[in-house]
DNA sequence: ATTTATACCATACAAATGTATGGTATTTCT
DNA sequence: AGAAATACCATACATTTGTATGGTATAAAT
């Protein structure tokens, strides 16, 4: 019995992952009813398969108790909304444009979402241009924080400051001027504060 | 109605934020069990009140389908099991000597660690004091990988290079010179490659 | 003083859950 | 050609699960 699976079980597989992203393991019923199964038996021999090869293991009578094993192949890809700029403003895309595979460590707080940073405005403040940062977008904006803001359509990644009259984003790099936004301008709206960024090594040198 | 939870709702809104944390939410009857009570309905009305309140919310009919709300303020600690010198080494303690909160359910690659980085050698990696690294056990160091390893009951995290007769582990920051290990060498152990940097910023400026 | 909320208990029930057994058909390996 | 693995099906069973109803006792609020 080799340690390969079939093209069967690896779509079962898939499909452990994704749900255990969305932080809860199927029943058998639940896999029979998203394969079209007609019963849970076939699923029960499929997740036997599985687990013999190592992959999963179950605890007995454990309703949801499937376990991802060698997780490390199974970090779970993440859609990322879109790129945005830390220099200059960049789209934000409607659909996702790319994923990226976010170790369970980083999962993110409710309703966060991804956004892939790209120019190095923020270097300064340690984000470059490649990291993800994961946004907040149920968090108030507070001075110094850095947000994610839609300004006429594009999207910014800077820091916060609240004046008076107006809004002011500021980039750490002095190359790149302050934006100012007055407070009767109606194409801006901030959409969230970045809590947290996550940089893979896999991708980087070496 | 308050939305304040009396101790008793607390202490079961704990054990299901514990619960997420390991990755699969209980059952009523796990609850009960957990708390010795000897039914389940005592758990059904406590978790009636509790999603009265507002704080979780369960669909109806779904087991372990108890999803918590507000999760920001419900991050789950999780240990630092050490720091560890980019630039000199560092004691790995025994124990862990912080937490991290990290968002929501921070269940991590199997196996795998954290370690908070102190130093600035790996600055030209992008990868700076304060970083908490995802160190994972199970991979096989290659050249040009970032490692932790331990020398001499320290620890240090480093890029990994093998010769012929010895390893060298440099850091990127010219100011550190590299450190040469011969093959012979006993006190010495690769740890884990760094697989990925995390960094919050709720703890950083602004 | 009376209502309301809290904190448990017991019992009951339909549906869901994991498991077991036995069957058919097709593909792959030897 | 025969054996083994794969990919399904049907039926059955004991337990578990969420839910509902009704009860007791105590503390807090009006």
């Amino acid at each position: 019995m080799s340690k390969e699976l079939t093209k069967t079980q690896q779509r079962i597989l898939e499909f452990l992952a994704e749900s255990k992203a969305k932080g809860i393991m199927p029943t058998l019923a639940e896999i029979a009813k998203k394969f079209g199964y007609k019963n849970r038996s076939t699923v029960q021999q499929h997740l036997q398969a599985i687990e013999k090869k190592g992959y999963i293991k179950r605890s007995s009578k454990l309703s949801r108790g499937i376990e991802l094993l060698l997780e490390d192949k199974f970090f779970i890809p993440q859609p990322i909304l879109g790129e945005v700029a830390a220099g200059n403003p960049l789209t934000i895309y409607p659909d996702s444009i790319d994923t990226i595979e976010l170790p369970t460590v980083a999962r993110m707080p409710k309703d966060s979402f991804l956004l892939r940073v790209k120019g190095d405005s923020l270097k300064d403040a340690y984000i470059f241009s490649g990291d993800v940062v994961i946004v907040n977008p149920n968090l108030a904006p507070a001075n110094g924080k850095i947000v994610v803001a839609i300004l006429d359509d594009a999207a910014v990644v800077k820091r916060f400051f609240k004046k008076s009259n107006s809004i002011e984003l500021r980039s750490e790099n002095p190359e790149y001027a302050p934006i100012i936004i007055k407070k009767s301008y109606e194409n801006f709206k901030v959409v969230g504060i970045v809590v947290g960024i996550y940089r893979s090594m896999e991708t980087m040198a070496g």
